[in-house]
DNA sequence: CATTCTGTAATTAATGTTATTACAGTACAA
DNA sequence: TTGTACTGTAATAACATTAATTACAGAATG
């Protein structure tokens, strides 16, 4: 993972945790993420499947925290962005005829997750309060 | 960090590791990884960069381990192919003018700092003679 | 019922990554 | 001493991914 989007959903949540339940707009976020308000629904949209935010349409509308900010946890954050491996995957299949490119991809995938979970295990001891917390 | 660059290296080293010192060539490298060879002999040249590889010129040529596999951690192939935070930057700088934008850039790599601390210890507690070993 | 907001799709622009081409230079071996 | 088989590296092109933008339907409010 190497794109924007940790860090972008962090930054969502940190400010809902700080706007204690007032619901805040995708413009307002984007105004403090310096980003495009499209880009900051798409994050909510993503966040609100993962059960972390709620969202309220039409007039007066926006995003708020759907549990409190101490039972979230960063590794929960961490699981509604992730999408791709920590330490990269080539993008060629490897040769079969050798006897490490045939079984390359079993080990590491193997090492990926044990990697994973130390991380995860770390993310998992800091809450979105915790983090928030930072900013008072 | 989302780019192959990991699992090539380790790729790379893990070849070489089990070649026991006889030289490989990039092409045969490439060959096992299906890439480019000089994909292979631009990673070659950072891994030596880094004091893991030693290589040598002309017909013949090729590239070894420049120390036992023993020796060489996984912490440091990561070292070696570093380039970006673990769990991604967002592009744009955030707006000062919002407490949480002012100072979250600062709380994000003191985060990061931690977090990769974490897994590279984890990776230092793995060797390449580990890594390869499951090879045989 | 006009206004302000979300939700989402579709497209374009920007960026990052890998592959390819090209070629100079090195070592070996006949 | 010259052909061959390699590395090293730069420059470019092809491809993939990511973010920004445009567009618009639909929801809630006053």
């Amino acid at each position: 993972m190497n794109n924007g989007r940790f860090p972008i959903s962090l930054h969502i949540l940190t400010l809902l945790a700080r706007a204690e339940g007032s619901l805040l707009s995708s413009d307002f976020i984007a105004g403090s993420i310096n980003c495009n308000p499209v880009i900051v629904r798409k994050e909510i949209s993503n966040l609100r499947n993962s059960g972390l935010v709620e969202s309220k349409e039409g007039k007066n509308g926006g995003a708020a925290l759907a549990k409190p900010a101490e039972s979230i946890m960063l590794s929960d954050i961490y699981g509604a962005v992730r999408q791709s491996s920590l330490l990269g995957n080539s993008r060629n299949t490897p040769n079969p005829d050798c006897a490490v490119g045939r079984d390359i991809n079993t080990h590491l995938e193997h090492l990926y997750a044990e990697v994973e979970d130390v991380l995860v295990n770390k993310l998992h001891g800091i809450s979105l309060a915790d983090f928030s917390r930072q900013f008072d």
